[in-house]
DNA sequence: CATAGTGGTCATGTTTTTCTGACTAATTGA
DNA sequence: TCAATTAGTCAGAAAAACATGACCACTATG
């Protein structure tokens, strides 16, 4: 009978699946604050390590929504700070927080 | 030297854990439309399968996503609706499907 | 009475994700 | 020169998620 044959595929399951895994929402929460950097990450993460972070920060990468910069002075490193396309889902994330208060 | 010591935990990652589990996405947009059924669902979303399903039922209602109600008219049946906090994630879903659509 | 549809559960196996510990390599400071 | 910090990679193990197929109980239809 198939009541419904439509396809019923879901525009918003990549998305949740980058932003769900592990390490990641805490990432882009600190990211919010300011440019991140990968020993510092596992410093402020407890209980996380260093293949989870650095799947992690390469993923959100990939997504374009964090910029892998490397700073050549002073202290020789990496940081890692949110793109435009990051900055634009903090609305989405405030409204996910918010919710998870209630 | 620590230069972060606060709790870095994320308000945001228990929800976005439960909307990213297999099928829930999919479900929930379902929803959306009106109540969905077991069997429906199964016929809806092709590569799915009972177990899944049941799970991604069971804990969007445990979340108070998803209400379970026994319809005892006509062919006895189980329906899942959308409870008022269920509804009150749309804008983020639909937030979230926009920002996919990219 | 048999068959199909309703809505599942259960045990098992596979697949995916995550963690652990070892290792690398360049830079910096004492 | 030695030790620490930077930012990782890699192989393997463990844990979690997901899929498969069997089974169950009830209702409805022929």
């Amino acid at each position: 009978m198939n009541e419904f044959p439509e396809d019923a595929s879901c525009p918003a399951t990549s998305l949740l699946k980058l932003l769900a895994g592990k390490w990641k929402p805490e990432i882009y929460r600190l990211a919010l604050e300011g440019p991140v950097r990968f020993n510092s990450l596992l410093r402020q993460l407890p209980g996380s390590n260093k293949q989870s972070v650095a799947v992690a920060l390469k993923e959100l990468e990939e997504a374009g929504l964090l910029q892998k910069t490397i700073i050549t002075e002073k202290p020789l490193h990496i940081e890692y700070h949110l793109t435009e396309k990051g900055l634009s889902l903090v609305p989405v994330f405030k409204q996910l927080e918010s919710f998870s208060a209630e």
